[in-house]
DNA sequence: AAGTTTGTACAGTTTTTTCTGTACGTTCTA
DNA sequence: TAGAACGTACAGAAAAAACTGTACAAACTT
């Protein structure tokens, strides 16, 4: 990262304290995604880089270990934070940040979330279903109703919740979630 | 947990295994929310609890020390996922999963998503007025002048970006989310 | 086809996190 | 006011994870 030819010493540190700054932040608040504070200072360098990097150059960079950068960007690919980019007759892979973080946000949701509430739901749905029929051979037992109707109101209230949010997830990755909260200031 | 009073054996074992499978699932994807899987495992426990419970309880129930539960229980109740309750003369404090997943998914974003919003946008701030000033300063410099204003650009389309976020976690807080995407199915 | 170069799988090491047991301050009981 | 019970701070042990170096397969160069 020295992309400042012809920039003085004092101000190329002056920038340099500035990114450093914000990749500090960034990496920082990028466990909400799941990812160590290595992995989120890696996007920060990669979000301030103006050029697609190598693994290498981010090894070099970030003073760590080319490995651990080839499994750093593999997490950032799966969450769509960075992607592959074509260059030219390019011996090694080139790497650079998604810079729209709208786009960022939608597409963690869509991916990590989705997946929970998947899962969630399926559990919750077999779970149900088994209840329901204990209910129905055995409704006459009062306090056995008793028990599997709590047990499956609770269910019943958490699947209307995965509902919910699967339609607000909907929202996001069609975008129309812009419709609803503007990207402008109204 | 066993009250299963007059219901067969063979019965509570029916409504066991159901809920452990929800409890496995909650717990496992529990992670999103930044927490254990154990501490998971002790929310969905406390989800299919009738009754508010012990850290004793919680203990026993979960075969772990007292001490776990204890940090467990504050990780939860800072996420507004548990809350205390009282009870006439109760000798122990007493712990309840809140119910209302909607308003957990809320307070989720309203404490945690909130404050990393409130640093990213602190440092983005920081670092502009730094280069802005710069910009100011030595704008005759053609070549720091594109470096700097590079660097400007994508902390301003960050910036935008928080702004749009800080406006989106509003609509969750005041519930006012439910009017763009209604909780009950249209 | 031989020789490089590149990215990653894997095993081992280091670091971090989680969990436990003890100790102690606080609060309730009698 | 003495005694017991409760919750948590703290230090150490156990478990999990992050990170590194080596080795190797795939792709490219010549």
């Amino acid at each position: 990262m020295h992309p400042f030819e012809g920039i003085s010493e004092q101000h190329t540190q002056t920038i340099m304290k500035a990114r450093k700054r914000v990749i500090e932040a960034i990496g920082k608040n990028m466990g909400l995604y799941g990812v160590t504070l290595s992995v989120g200072h890696l996007y920060g360098m990669l979000f301030f880089s103006e050029k697609p990097m190598t693994l290498d150059e981010m090894g070099k960079e970030m003073e760590m270990s080319k490995t651990s950068m080839s499994t750093g960007v593999r997490m950032l690919l799966d969450l769509k934070m960075v992607h592959r980019v074509w260059e030219k007759g390019a011996r090694k892979d080139l790497y650079e940040a998604e810079s729209d973080w709208h786009q960022t946000f939608a597409d963690y949701f869509a991916i990590e979330w989705r997946t929970a509430v998947e899962a969630n739901v399926h559990a919750l749905n077999r779970s149900a279903g088994e209840l329901r029929r204990l209910l129905e051979e055995h409704g006459g037992d009062e306090a056995l109703a008793s028990a599997v109707s709590k047990d499956l109101e609770k269910i019943e209230s958490a699947l209307s919740y995965y509902d919910w949010l699967d339609r607000l997830i909907d929202t996001l990755e069609s975008g129309k979630i812009y419709d609803l909260v503007p990207k402008e200031k109204p």
